[in-house]
DNA sequence: CATTTTTGTTAATGTAAGGTTAAATGATAA
DNA sequence: TTATCATTTAACCTTACATTAACAAAAATG
């Protein structure tokens, strides 16, 4: 039974380097979308799917790391590695601030981003057991369809949710009545656990408490040290 | 916001260097075990709960392989980054197979060690979600949930219980019936056994019994010198 | 039985985490 | 640009926790 081929996106500037690498990828049996420049890459990233970005750092119009902030805003999930030319210890930093998996000095063994690649779509593919797009939750009395941000009371008007508070009432459905621990919050939506985002989640969780506060069947509860609960009393 | 502090288990066989990086680590607030070699490693690897392995491939007796795949036959989630000398593409690929999760080329940047550890820590937290066994207990009239920290009592509401308070009434219920050391509870919820945290542990047995004492049959029983009892009289 | 050691209990203290509100900064659209 | 909204930072406050102290009681020791 032959497993459905996993799909790469592939964004290089260098179009000899860019041909190269897209065969022996396609050799290694991926199929490879291959984008000449951010701007393509991105156009391409809306249109399909992809199992695994893989990103030049240094390219003309736009860098791979503004590439690799946008394709993050309209998916949190997707395995991002960099390419950077030598070691750039700036590149490399700044890479795993905007989420990436992994990056790759140029030049590199091929075998060996074979093996980061296998590593880690094998390592998505077991997350992605229980991550199964979800999108619209029933919390109390309240409808929470977090794919158009808003919140909707039984029979009341529907609240507008900033992208922030929709992500985390999001994530805390997820885990209804269950541990939403503080460091999944801030390093899935803030992308960095210290200090400051931490006190910004706390804002946004006496945000979330006011708006809750109309079923008050349902609360989020804190648990010290550790994160929060959103329960609902029957 | 002192979050538990992760431990590293550093197996690295120059003396100079271990030392230096293992200081270095526990400037960046990780609780560091240094062993000197292999057979060492495993000893110390054995003994505690350690939340990432970082293993130098070249050592005396036991390399780092050999003692990545014993490690692997206890814990298959240990997240381990192999330190391996120069570019040696034989190690990485071998290192890969074993199921390491990144590795280093010495000399390398402590930046970017630092930003590997961060990523690969944050990585294994959000994996481990729904573990939800050996957490829940049945003590007489009480349950305890001490994943979500609370203790209840029959139809009564959930009593929030500290974390010391939480792991402590945890290894009593899992020794339940049965001795449980002094030294045990010492050891692995103070990770140190002298005369204040013992008085401290018997401060929390006194809060313990406060909460049991809603069901009669349920008592923390002290054995002289020895340790506690949590015994359940039917 | 007198003394030392271990355990029991309560209260005080210091520190860290979380809560709340408002102001400052950033970002976006009109 | 202004105006508006989202987010972060700041300030201040409250609560939660762990430790330590102080003293009482029990058990062991010789």
């Amino acid at each position: 039974m032959e497993e459905q081929k996993k799909r790469i996106l592939l964004v290089e500037d260098d179009p000899n380097f860019g041909t190269v690498l897209k065969d022996y990828l396609m050799m290694n049996d991926y199929e490879v979308t291959h984008a000449k420049n951010g701007m393509e890459g991105f156009e391409k990233f809306k249109k399909d799917d992809f199992d695994l970005c893989i990103l030049d750092v240094m390219m003309p119009y736009k860098d791979g790391f503004t590439l690799a902030k946008e394709i993050r805003e309209k998916n949190t999930d997707v395995p991002i590695i960099f390419l950077t030319a030598k070691t750039m210890k700036e590149d490399v930093l700044k890479g795993y601030k905007v989420g990436a998996d992994d990056y790759l000095n140029k030049p590199f063994d091929s075998e060996v981003l074979l093996m980061k690649i296998k590593a880690i779509i094998q390592r998505k593919a077991t997350e992605t057991i229980s991550d199964s797009k979800q999108f619209e939750f029933k919390i109390g009395d309240f409808d929470l369809n977090s794919k158009l941000r808003f919140l909707k009371f039984k029979g009341g008007d529907p609240v507008k949710l900033s992208p922030k508070e929709n992500e985390l009432l999001r994530l805390l459905a997820l885990h209804e009545n269950d541990l939403m621990p503080r460091e999944l919050a801030l390093t899935k939506i803030w992308r960095d656990d210290n200090y400051f985002t931490s006190r910004s989640m706390d804002v946004y969780i006496a945000k979330l408490r006011k708006y809750l506060k109309l079923d008050e069947k349902v609360e989020i509860l804190n648990i010290h040290g550790e994160g929060f609960r959103l329960v609902v009393n029957s």
